[in-house]
DNA sequence: CAGCGGATGTGCT
DNA sequence: GCACATCCGCTGG
């Protein structure tokens, strides 16, 4: 008997769902299923409880603030791509491409919330234990086995990587609060409330 | 518990 | 050369 909780049908959500405004494709994203499909055909899912907006160049915290590189181009490109980077020479951290086409956004995936290949998880995390095994966004890349070669994976018809549909959280439920770790970004943008979690969900990183 | 510094590779944020 | 959308282990209270 297959005791996993993921038994919902293959429905990833849109390419119009992610091609809206970021701060609102962001807020929405929240109760759905990240999806982590393996080579060796095991099922990773953790439920998004919360996540970021990263909002053109305009937004000075925005890598593609300063226009396009090789690094953000596929910011600028179609909506519904993984935009995967690493940071600080060792996590990766995973980006879902927003807005139109030459519009540079993405919605930073910061925390999820255990569901399916928890055992899988922890022996890629060296077997931490509790909320440390997804409650930030380089541990959730981790644990899910998400990394930089999956940058430009399509998560709208891909088998890869994917957000399945989940249940929406209700307005009453998300907080919003300023965005973490972009104290480089002018004081207007660092005080941006861009960052989205759900209301005393044991993953999220931080209070 | 908090506060700090080191790890480690890439793009110039 | 240095900053970086982080994490972890160590220290002191």
């Amino acid at each position: 008997m297959d005791e996993s909780l993921f038994f919902v049908a293959f429905m990833p959500l849109s390419r119009e769902f992610y091609a809206r405004y970021t701060p609102t494709v962001a807020r929405e994203l929240l109760g759905h299923l990240l999806v982590r499909k393996l080579p060796t055909g095991e099922t990773l899912c953790g439920r998004i409880v919360e996540t970021e907006a990263y909002h053109g160049t305009e937004d000075s915290a925005c890598h593609a603030h300063l226009g396009r590189t090789s690094r953000t181009n596929i910011m600028f490109g179609e909506a519904g791509y993984a935009y995967v980077y690493l940071i600080y020479g060792m996590y990766d951290m995973l980006n879902i491409v927003t807005e139109t086409v030459g519009f540079p956004a993405a919605v930073l995936v910061r925390a999820v919330e255990p569901l399916e290949g928890m055992e899988l998880m922890q022996l890629n995390r060296g077997n931490v234990r509790g909320k440390n095994l997804t409650n930030g966004p380089g541990k959730l890349c981790r644990a899910m086995a998400i990394t930089r070669a999956l940058k430009g994976e399509d998560m709208v018809n891909g088998d890869v990587l994917w957000v399945e549909a989940g249940e929406t959280v209700p307005d009453d439920q998300i907080v919003t609060a300023p965005r973490v770790g972009i104290d480089y970004a002018t004081p207007e943008d660092v005080a941006r409330p861009w960052r989205f979690y759900e209301r005393g969900n044991l993953w999220v990183s931080k209070k």
